[in-house]
DNA sequence: TAATTATAGATATTATGAGTCTATAATAAC
DNA sequence: GTTATTATAGACTCATAATATCTATAATTA
């Protein structure tokens, strides 16, 4: 019952990249990773699902590195939650009870409130 | 990010007594495996963490089984949940990150509204 | 004493998270 | 164009936890 430590790599680079997007430059995976204590190529697999989903921009070569796309202000703590883990289930829906499970129903009402929470907060809080 | 089938199996079992408990009959675990589809000695196992916190009362030899103790009636969705699979934990908070932290902070409070809300629906609505 | 029920321990299986290593592609500096 | 720098992708390993099963034992009633 927690997210994944991917999931916190992943927030925690963003809350960096947020903090240097003043200066302008892109930050490579070295120096995100010497920050998070991390290697760098596994983080490099952790970025590339935001990458994918355009929340961070990737540039190779020299001067290279990761940076944030225009609107970035808008992505959510959850955004990157579901790029890196997936859509957040409490319950296995594939399990025994459908719609009519007042445990499922419960449980569902529980979560989508957390998930709404999440929607709410965003990475520029994180600075 | 979801909670253990133990939990599942936990809560139908409970709601299950609830829905017999006025019959005040005792119910045997075989009874409960066949409504959960699930091995007999497997969800005996599983009970058994609700016996140790008192949430379910074990009585052993012929009709015995398993029934609610008085004041079942305030036991919570979250009770449940922690005494199958402990407190849950949106993050490890033994990473890097303490309370200064503002990914930390902002997942424990959305955590927190999570417990809040379990702890808020009782086995009692289940029914 | 025998039947019925729960409990406990050892073990097996499987899935997933977490991470490494190596090769490849892209781009800028020279 | 060559080289250095950067990201990407795939195969693979390792550890851990969930999810059980099986067997033996303890408790209690008929």
């Amino acid at each position: 019952m927690k997210f994944s430590r991917g999931t916190d790599y992943a927030l925690h680079a963003m809350a960096y990249l947020a903090s240097q997007q003043e200066k302008g430059g892109k930050i490579p995976v070295q120096e995100l990773a010497d920050k998070l204590a991390v290697s760098s190529t596994y983080l490099s697999k952790i970025l590339a699902r935001l990458v994918k989903m355009k929340y961070i921009i990737a540039t190779s070569g020299a001067k290279g590195g990761y940076s944030l796309p225009a609107g970035w202000e808008d992505i959510s703590v959850y955004n990157v939650i579901v790029a890196i883990d997936g859509e957040p289930t409490l319950f296995e829906d594939s399990f025994n009870h459908g719609d009519e499970c007042k445990i499922q129903r419960l449980m569902m009402e529980v979560e989508t409130d957390m998930i709404e929470a999440l929607k709410n907060r965003r990475i520029v809080e994180l600075i």
